[in-house]
DNA sequence: AGACGGATGTGATCCACATCACAGGAAGCA
DNA sequence: TGCTTCCTGTGATGTGGATCACATCCGTCT
């Protein structure tokens, strides 16, 4: 079965391929079953907003295929990207425990497969189960970590060289490449997002790439960036 | 009973004063009595360090009396202040939970009453309540908030003027003296402190403070502030 | 009182980066 | 095949705030 945006749908959570590896999935088959009651299988294209920074919490979104991009808005329209969000996370839980407001915005990058449950629903099915949770808590733990790292890159770098030169390293360890002798990535990216991210400006990042690809840092071949020169890389990842 | 440091020492949860508001102390009596048999009352003077950021949770530290500094810091020695803990605020909760490193420094700015869970008890005690579960998840979506607030307040502002109007703000709202005409605070840190909570550096602090002296918006008279202008001071606020 | 150490106040200097302003590229689509 | 639109690259320019270097100021200790 295919859904509206050419994906395949995972029907149940009870059969899902993907559940071993995921952080909501692998719970005992009884809770997984009263899960299975309470939430909603959606799809969403690229470029949907799953919910707004400031809008009360619906639910929950279960991430379960696709990317979304987690930013935190300015009135004034800038933009700072907190966070891409990979399958298995759980997005809006924090305001949907606490009740307050959506603390960022969601927004698919690709289609996306996405298990909603509702507010209350869920509040219920956490209150009867202890062991979902504590895996609540374990996300939330998680989410408190990493928003911790970015006030630490936001607040304690010395440049924007060092930022970007940190997320690269990031980047290149989630995809396993860490390790090679020249990792490779592709930049899911415009320079205005990665900008966006680290806390600069686009013009400075494009000039911060010029910069290393002069140096023979990086080097890039159509969206895929090479490594060159991993060492001099964290060089500027630690000061300087 | 007095403590080592001149507090009185709440010897029991189960009949501490300060229940009624504190997030923790509300539990019901039986969970209470198991989180009484496990936990460590402990007195810390000014200045002690409950836990240094990189370190492996021992456990939780439940403030029931002081202020707490948590902060961040880099290897060459630049430090950011994330927060001033308050009692009721549990300290270490999402490094106990997931068993990372603590994410940042606890310090004692005053006296403090503490109450310290080590880690194997809290998570037995966690998993045999989920209503002290589901408090844990909420402790962890607030200090979520609060880490999304820094997020935003590091990356979307245009100066440091507009961060620190903030900052006052902020704490006018907390003493309840917000509503006032010429609301009022203490200020319990140094410009070098407060420098560190908004990332920005002391003698940016100084002249900020002589800026707004000069333009009539507050006026300090000894360790406290008073709050002349809060209409120009919620203008600087949001943006320039 | 005197003296010492930390907190504050203020000038001078410098530079990383934002911002503006275009010019090429690439990529979709008609 | 050209047009439109978004992305990328690069110069010129201005400035907020870091940093350095002192001069007070104030509380605390003896």
């Amino acid at each position: 079965m295919l859904s509206p945006y050419g994906m395949e749908i995972v029907e149940s959570c009870l059969t899902c391929k993907l559940r071993a590896d995921r952080i909501f999935c692998d719970l005992p088959p009884a809770a997984l079953q009263t899960f299975e009651n309470i939430k909603y299988a959606t799809a969403y294209p690229q470029g949907a907003v799953l919910f707004v920074e400031g809008q009360m919490p619906r639910g929950i979104f279960v991430l379960c295929k696709g990317t979304v991009k987690l930013s935190i808005n300015s009135p004034s329209g800038r933009t700072m990207i907190v966070k891409l969000a990979e399958p298995g996370e759980v997005l809006g839980l924090s305001a949907t425990i606490s009740g307050k407001p959506y603390e960022v915005t969601a927004e698919t990058i690709d289609p996306c497969q996405v298990n909603f449950v509702k507010r209350d629903d869920f509040l219920r099915f956490l209150k009867d189960d202890v062991e979902a949770c504590f895996k609540v808590a374990e996300q939330l733990s998680e989410k408190y970590h990493n928003a911790c790292n970015e006030v630490r890159s936001l607040g304690l770098s010395h440049s924007a060289a060092e930022k970007l030169a940190n997320l690269l390293l990031e980047w290149s360890c989630k995809n396993g490449e860490a390790s090679k002798v020249e990792p490779r990535l592709k930049l899911r990216l415009t320079h205005e997002e990665i900008a966006q991210m680290i806390g600069t400006s686009r013009e400075t990042v494009t000039r911060l790439f010029a910069d290393m690809k002069k140096h023979q840092i990086v080097q890039s071949k159509g969206s895929t960036l090479v490594i060159r020169n991993a060492a001099a890389l964290r060089e500027i990842a630690n000061h300087n």
